[in-house]
DNA sequence: ATAAACTTTCAATAATTTTTGAAAGTTTAA
DNA sequence: TTAAACTTTCAAAAATTATTGAAAGTTTAT
């Protein structure tokens, strides 16, 4: 396959994948541009290369700030801002888990703790039902989240050595 | 809180969560309904409780039968269908692994492996830097895919004993 | 064979999300 | 201060995704 295939390919691939993940298709793509890129790029060019309007770029440029998969470079003597991404997978992984973690698995902990403050009658199956549900999830989310917490916290080779370890 | 606020609280939760991971809302919506939900229930009294139309009701429980979360009934007696939900937090866990598994991370997987036959300048610093990136994620997704395969072979207690040693 | 009971389909519509692009805003250099 | 270079905003438009509901299809009992 030719690079120039394979790179549109692999844009093509990363954005699919983010939008099956929540994540708007043109933020994954973007990602995915300035992840093969050796060069930071400006606006103009990611614009250029992704066909896409310059309100778009520049939005999608902040949100990705936002999840610190990308920075913004200052090249001396010049006005214009570059942008180039993180190239470690592991930070790229750890970053994501931990913007999700806040923004998602967070919030529904504490729904889930309210929830748990239900009063009702033990003899009525609808309340039963309810509250062991509410409870069993309640638990794997504690555990997702405390799992996370030291996945954050570990280092790659930490975490690949321990991991595989367990899951043979 | 009152049980019937708890309940319509929980629904809008999994749903909000649901629509977050790039599952329809209404299709975890559903489902939250039937997770706390002690007996089956008809597609009747889930286009009432959630205010859904016949067709979305039906093909959204479709597709939950689909992704193997909840399942069909038949009473004696009776031609009406009944849905129930898997109420094991860790089966569903496993079974939303195991079909993104499936859906997701195998189809990335093929194409990370197409893309590491390209061909190209090894002087050429776009495609080192492409050639790196593609290796370096098809690595993590290997690694990814390993781990939901032994997860999904695991038994709960198993699961959680190993990996809360690991994660102290 | 008929009809009642129930399920499925799908074209049309509605709702939501994403994108555009021109105008407004900001910074820098002279 | 002015103007050029560059960035940001946001209302309107486009694209995508979800929902409706009536008609078609299916199954069962008689």
């Amino acid at each position: 396959m030719e690079l120039a295939a394979a790179k549109l390919k692999f844009i093509e691939a990363w954005g699919k994948l983010g939008s099956e993940w929540g994540i708007n298709r043109t933020m994954a793509q973007v990602h995915a541009l300035l992840l093969i890129s050796p060069e930071a790029l400006t606006t103009e060019e990611i614009m250029e290369q992704l066909s896409i309007s310059r309100g778009n770029a520049n939005m999608t440029l902040r949100d990705l700030i936002g999840w610190g998969l990308i920075e913004k470079q200052h090249k001396a003597g010049e006005r214009k801002e570059y942008f180039f991404a993180d190239k470690d997978v592991w930070n790229i992984a750890r970053q994501v888990a931990k913007e999700r973690k806040k923004r998602e698995l967070e919030p529904v902990l504490k729904v889930l703790n309210e929830l748990s403050t239900v009063v009702g009658d033990e003899k009525d199956p609808d309340y039963k039902t309810f509250k062991k549900s509410v409870s069993d999830i309640n638990k794997l989310a504690i555990n997702v989240d405390k799992t996370l917490e030291t996945m954050l916290k570990a280092e790659e080779n930490w975490f690949w050595g321990s991991i595989l370890k367990v899951f043979k």
